[in-house]
DNA sequence: TTACAAAACTAACGCTTATTCGTTTTTAAT
DNA sequence: ATTAAAAACGAATAAGCGTTAGTTTTGTAA
């Protein structure tokens, strides 16, 4: 018989969660099978339910994780008395980061959230929602402040997540290109344009 | 008895094709059923099979039929003698007007591409890598004629990809967002920065 | 050592899947 | 009206799905 052996500290739950971060990430939430995750494990699939609810609830850990994570920085740079452009590039490192250490689960709450159950979708993209809007509302005190131009906030505001979102390309180049590098060149491109 | 009607001068092939590539954008290509692309054109499943090989032939229809549409633009534009900001600028319109043409076929293209299967699968990312390359190599001309900054070529054309593939949220915000502002605004903040 | 709970197992359920088969209906050309 | 091809149908197939039930093994604490 086989075990599931969390690793470090975490619960099995946490390590179930993890693996199936893993394997949507790769095949999609649909196309992977309860089987598949538990040979993943090196357990029956059977055996994952002393565990977990549904493959649905792995899902909804994953993307409110993730959700949250975002939810949470947000709130705690909207407390701090700084320049809104240094906000902004403060969000983009962010992403730069969650997207280097949480690559799965991030990608996963990105791309599959769609597979959602009620009423975890709605939830879910009223947190999504509720982002955007923080974000917007940032950009349009900058246009205020005259430190950001008088273009559509809604538009910036959607650019900046599209590019930071698409961040996956860098887990395919993380030889050739340097997070340091990444971070400052993205901040650059986003804020000061690329035309000299 | 009913029957598969091709409007306008499609044939029939491409009808179930654009069927499909709405369903497989709004649920995923692993979680739309043949039995649902039937019902939604109104005819039994195996009455599908008369036109197509199988439901993953539908799939490399619409990817291939994106990639070659990029491919073909960008060649087409290796070809013009006008300044590389142009071109970028140029890359970025395109790719505004191919969203708003055929949403469901690029989004599938964009986030189903991993169920093609192989030969197709190894196919369709070498026709993106060719894409992309030849955007990293249009920035570095632009860097070596001084026009453009001196920033990683690289994170600089997939920042500029991921933001007009992530342009999915625009179909949702059409009614607040005119076609030509959020081209100005994209063009504006990936060339020339948001910053005054 | 005993006893209990946690977590593994095997087997099965009911359902859905893409696809095939053989047949019938429809369409179009002679 | 006759014929042949195109395209529809219903039924069936084999495989896979998430999940449950009942049972056995394992780990832990008294």
């Amino acid at each position: 018989m086989s075990k599931i052996i969390p690793v470090r500290n975490e619960s099995k739950k946490e390590t179930i969660s993890k693996n199936a971060s893993k394997l949507f990430r790769k095949k999609g939430f649909s196309a992977t099978s309860m089987r598949e995750l538990a040979v993943d494990i090196g357990v029956e699939a059977s055996s994952l339910y002393n565990h977990i609810g549904s493959k649905s609830e792995l899902l909804q850990i994953i993307c409110f994780k993730v959700a949250n994570d975002f939810i949470n920085q947000i709130n705690e740079l909207e407390q701090i008395e700084i320049d809104v452009t240094i906000k902004l590039e403060k969000i983009i490192r962010f992403h730069i980061h969650k997207m280097l250490e949480d690559y799965d689960m991030v990608y996963v709450a990105n791309h599959e959230w769609k597979h959602l159950q009620e009423p975890f979708l709605k939830n879910f993209l009223n947190q999504r929602k509720l982002y955007e809007n923080k974000l917007i509302e940032l950009i349009k005190i900058g246009i205020f402040e005259k430190s950001i131009k008088k273009l559509n906030p809604q538009v910036l505001a959607f650019t900046i997540l599209s590019a930071v979102r698409g961040l996956e390309f860098w887990q395919q180049h993380k030889k050739n290109i340097d997070i340091a590098e990444l971070e400052k060149t993205m901040v650059t491109q986003l804020l000061n344009g690329i035309i000299k």
